[in-house]
DNA sequence: CTTGCAACTTGGAATCATTCCAACTCATTA
DNA sequence: TAATGAGTTGGAATGATTCCAAGTTGCAAG
């Protein structure tokens, strides 16, 4: 039910864990796969399950453990909201994420470069910033299907 | 050592609460009182052990509870770092938070109207916003004492 | 100033995501 | 072939937060 990972895709995870003297393990192929597979921003419990069909006998603990090498090495996005399960992004591109606490389902917003030179701008001189997180709560006015 | 509410503090606190139904208790007083003494964005434990020093017997249970009862009649703010324990800011005008990765401490940032005009153009049509949490990471150059 | 009751407080138990740990697997290197 | 080291695994441990049932209190109405 799920692809495997083409080419292109292969090579990214390959040379991401590389760069950080990491191993390519099947685990750690699936996890990738699962996340790109569904790019609906899954915690960690949903990667598990998602990943349990297609290898069974995988562990929670594993999962944790891929996912937060994939954070390490600059593969995956953390999304976190309030209190809620950590969720997992694959998408590279800087983007802000909108919540609708109506379903709880997390959308991404492309995030114009302008802003965030805008952002880096109301900052102290002293402050070296490393990451900015924008996040949007609210709710989507039409039944969306994205 | 913590002085107490002035007559101003203590009518937000009355009109907040008021407004949602709710009574005015001395471990509110005391918990409002906290936060305002120290705007260092305090943990839930923090505030815990500031409060008993002038309430010794107040419960954690209890700190919660009013840490909630304010969040939710918008007296105070949450401020969510990952995973970490929620933290508390009495600031009610719109800012964005730095935090810094070497100290862990939580800095206000003044976040110019504009920005957050600019970041409402962004969303899709049919998204509707309630709130926007903007959230620099990084460190501070300095030796910074604020 | 009393009374009544909903709202509040409290300590301890329960929850739940996440982390930790020690044993085991496996590929690679010496 | 043995040693090495990274990775995986299941179960136990952690720690913030929530839940709960019993006792207390603020305050509005009389």
């Amino acid at each position: 039910m799920i692809q495997n990972l083409n080419k292109h895709e292969r090579e990214s995870l390959h040379e991401a864990l590389a760069k950080t003297g990491q191993k390519i393990t099947p685990q750690r192929e699936i996890v990738y796969t699962v996340l790109l597979a569904q790019r609906d921003h899954p915690t960690v419990d949903e990667v598990y399950h998602r990943a349990l069909e297609t290898m069974p006998g995988l562990s929670l603990a594993t999962v944790y453990n891929c996912l937060e090498t994939f954070v390490g090495c600059g593969l995956v996005r953390q999304v976190n909201h309030e209190r809620e399960s950590t969720r997992y992004c694959p998408n590279l591109a800087p983007h802000a994420h909108f919540r609708d606490e109506s379903t709880g389902r997390v959308h991404d917003i492309e995030l114009p470069k302008e802003i965030l030179d805008q952002l880096a701008k109301i900052l102290p001189a002293n402050f070296e910033t490393e990451t900015i997180e924008i996040s949007f709560q609210g709710r989507t006015k039409t039944s969306n299907k994205n």
